[in-house]
DNA sequence: TCATTATTGATACTAAGTATTGACAGTGTG
DNA sequence: CACACTGTCAATACTTAGTATCAATAATGA
């Protein structure tokens, strides 16, 4: 029942003006479609793909919504997660370190820290040959309310990336 | 200097032979355009993109690549990876669990194993809410001779991916 | 050998962006 | 307040990394 760290609210609550203020502080200016961007994102606490942000706000161009998402990022609000299938998919994030739980059915996704993870990455940081610059960690399960729905249900294809699932 | 894992030979050497067994093991027949992509995998000990093998095998079609590339990681022999900046690179793979250990300068993927990894994922399998069903994990660092030869040097572009650096 | 079935290459298409461009808007300075 | 200077905008074309379709062909097993 407890999710993998010490905090155990799922939802990431970022406020629209919390958003912009990370914009801000990012030396981004102030715009109405980047208000409408951030209004739209605090309201969901689901992950989405890029094009569900186009569909969802026909005013805005796709090169600014993409434009926007990369922004967010780079301010750290906002993060790029990995499907086993390869597919991106976008998420609010608080600005700590962290890694992500994502479900491979219903595609939400949390965030989570673990004591073992900063172990194993000191640990790999004096072994690994040269320096180490990043890293990158996923993991993929099926969470409680989709193991509920979806009793041993039909299989997760995975065509275009090993996942290890050891 | 020592690699990560226990095994510090860091080409892997997989023969082609080795690759078109692995191929056969998985059910798949034994045609030309296979022997072909065997064999030119075989010669080589970096990783790729899909697209260079396109380009050096032009007698094959663009689709045949990918299927067999696919094929290939379907039956265990190569992997696919993905560089801090979301593009794909394959490399040829031994069969057992492991991860990969990327140089963001030279492209050249190491396979490695570490218990605490293993250590790792037993503590967050019991951890985590619902049923885990894979991983990711790719460290990225610079490695020994790129260090050498760009001392400090040029920035690495993540544009299109946020890859944690703590 | 022959039928069955997998595989092939060509081509078209899709997803997820990036690059370019000319128009426009926010803002800092005078 | 006006102006210039950038940053930002929407539209569009293009790119990368594939997948889907399909008719022709090749491998295999009876």
């Amino acid at each position: 029942m407890a999710t993998a760290s010490t905090k155990s609210a799922s939802a990431v609550m970022q406020t629209e003006s919390n958003i912009l203020a990370a914009l801000e502080e990012h030396g981004s200016r102030m715009t109405w479609p980047r208000r409408q961007l951030a209004r739209m994102l605090a309201r969901r606490n689901d992950s989405f793909s890029a094009e569900e942000i186009v569909a969802a706000l026909p005013t805005l161009g796709r090169a600014t919504v993409y434009r926007t998402l990369r922004l967010l990022g780079e301010a750290g609000v906002l993060c790029k997660t990995t499907m086993p299938d390869g597919s991106p998919r976008y998420s609010l994030d608080e600005a700590h370190h962290h890694h992500h739980l994502v479900c491979v059915v219903c595609e939400r996704i949390e965030e989570f820290r673990h004591p073992s993870i900063e172990r194993m990455l000191r640990a790999m940081r004096s072994h690994v040959e040269g320096e180490l610059v990043g890293h990158r960690l996923e993991l993929y399960h099926r969470c409680a309310v989709c193991r509920e729905s979806d009793q041993g249900g039909g299989d997760i294809h995975v065509h275009r990336t090993r996942v290890h699932s050891h």
